[in-house]
DNA sequence: TCTGGGGTCCTAGGACCC
DNA sequence: TCTGGGGTCCTAGGACCC
């Protein structure tokens, strides 16, 4: 944690679709969108496919004939490749600021406290051009005395053109117009639930909103409200966190290209799921106390329905996905019934200790070692050869996977071959 | 028959984020 | 035909204990 008065967040812009336009230059100044997983709905839209009204969230099926009648330019997700692309913005980050909080794949908090830029506001069009020149991907940045308002500033610089996508909440003297030009479901960690209840009370903007009586945000929305209240009015309560805190419970799960019916079927896709998740695990050297699994039909579809879900408290924790299997199977098989249409399946690894801290006990089977170890040798093989470059049987064959899902539109993987790149300056 | 007060731990559910 | 995936935090209420 640490304590910063002058706090940035960069953002980038439309950062799929920018990142879909770095290697396709053609694409600039045209729409684009980005889909989600199995090309189901719309995560992502560059600023001509927004001006179209394609709306967040949006179904494809819904506005393909919209897409295509205004070509428009459509993906699927190409997580490598933002997720590389995303390592280079924030590699960029670092050589501007000692603290580099990275928020979320295309958001980083920077303190700005030791910054001894004579002109911080000058200092931040820096940041950005030097994003842009360095990697391609357009930025929009905002500075305040607290995380929430450095959001809100982000946002209303990238709102106002004019601003050149920089706003810097201390070089302006009253913040009331900025904050009055927000509406409440625009503030960072107001929601949709919230957001309405608040307009009920006549609470519209953020400035309604940094107004409002402070014991009735506590008894309405928690300490969580609170701590967004006195953030707008320059309090800060959330720090910047220095080191990524290691994960509380890790998830794996996905929605399928088809519908399963099989047990065996699901199985695979469980244990593909536990393989993926307990690697997650191991990355943070940590060993989980339970799991749990859960399967779903197709909410939207007019057919019978059924979701079910359970867990198990394990009698040690574990790591290996050898060792966890059994268990998700046990579960599955408990909560699996015959007759229905599966869309979805997902488990889920709680309740984590970190593996340094637990022993090997009198109770644990005779060849857990053997699990352990040869596990290790499993994660180097992959991580040196790519991902199931050796994998379990059972999560089935890849090459039959019906549960895999569907990505008709994806881009190349440009950044597989670091040599396309421009070389990015090292940090100092 | 009467039936206190305070603490901890756990879980489910609801809110939020990207 | 076709509707993502992966997280966090907080609170209320029940179980249990003394």
């Amino acid at each position: 944690m640490i304590k910063a008065k002058k706090i940035a967040i960069v953002d980038c812009n439309n950062f799929y679709a920018s990142c879909e336009r770095v290697f396709t230059p053609s694409l600039n100044g045209k729409a684009i969108v980005v889909l989600s997983n199995n090309d189901g709905v719309i995560i992502a839209r560059s600023e001509e496919a927004k001006a179209l009204g394609i709306k967040m969230g949006e179904p494809y099926f819904k506005v393909e004939r919209l897409l295509k009648a205004n070509k428009v330019n459509v993906f699927s997700s190409n997580y490598t490749l933002y997720g590389d692309l995303s390592a280079r913005v924030m590699q960029t980050l670092e050589t501007f600021s000692p603290e580099v909080e990275i928020y979320s794949i295309d958001e980083a908090f920077l303190n700005m406290d030791g910054i001894a830029a004579e002109n911080q506001t000058e200092y931040l069009h820096k940041i950005r051009k030097t994003v842009k020149q360095w990697t391609g991907i357009p930025v929009s940045i905002g500075m305040a005395p607290t995380k929430t308002l450095a959001k809100l500033a982000n946002r209303f610089a990238k709102k106002h053109k004019e601003r050149d996508g920089v706003l810097n909440l201390f070089e302006i003297d009253n913040w009331d117009d900025i904050l009055s030009a927000t509406p409440v479901e625009d503030i960072w960690g107001v929601g949709r639930q919230y957001s309405a209840m608040l307009h009920n009370y006549s609470i519209h903007t953020a400035l309604d909103f940094a107004r409002a009586d402070r014991s009735w945000v506590r008894k309405k929305m928690t300490v969580v409200g609170l701590r967004t209240n006195l953030e707008l009015n320059g309090i800060s309560c959330i720090d910047l966190e220095n080191s990524p805190p290691k994960k509380k419970s890790i998830v794996s799960s996905r929605s399928f290209g088809e519908y399963l019916t099989e047990y065996d079927e699901l199985k695979e896709a469980v244990s593909y799921f536990v393989a993926r998740a307990s690697e997650k695990l191991r990355k943070q050297d940590s060993s989980c106390n339970s799991i749990g699994v859960f399967i779903r039909t197709n909410p939207f579809k007019n057919s019978p329905q059924y979701y079910n879900s359970g867990d198990i408290r394990l009698p040690y924790p574990m790591s290996s996905a050898n060792e966890l299997l059994p268990y998700s199977h046990r579960i599955l098989q408990k909560i699996f019934k015959s007759g229905y249409y599966y869309q979805k399946v997902g488990i889920l690894l709680m309740d984590f200790v970190q593996t340094k801290n637990i022993s090997l006990s009198l109770f644990d089977p005779p060849n857990r070692l053997n699990q352990i170890v040869a596990t290790e040798l499993m994660d180097k093989i992959n991580k040196k050869y790519g991902r199931e470059a050796l994998y379990f049987a059972a999560a089935g064959m890849k090459e039959n996977r019906r549960w895999q899902m569907k990505r008709d539109l994806l881009s190349s993987h440009f950044t597989t071959n670091w040599k396309q790149l421009p070389e990015v300056k090292a940090k100092e």
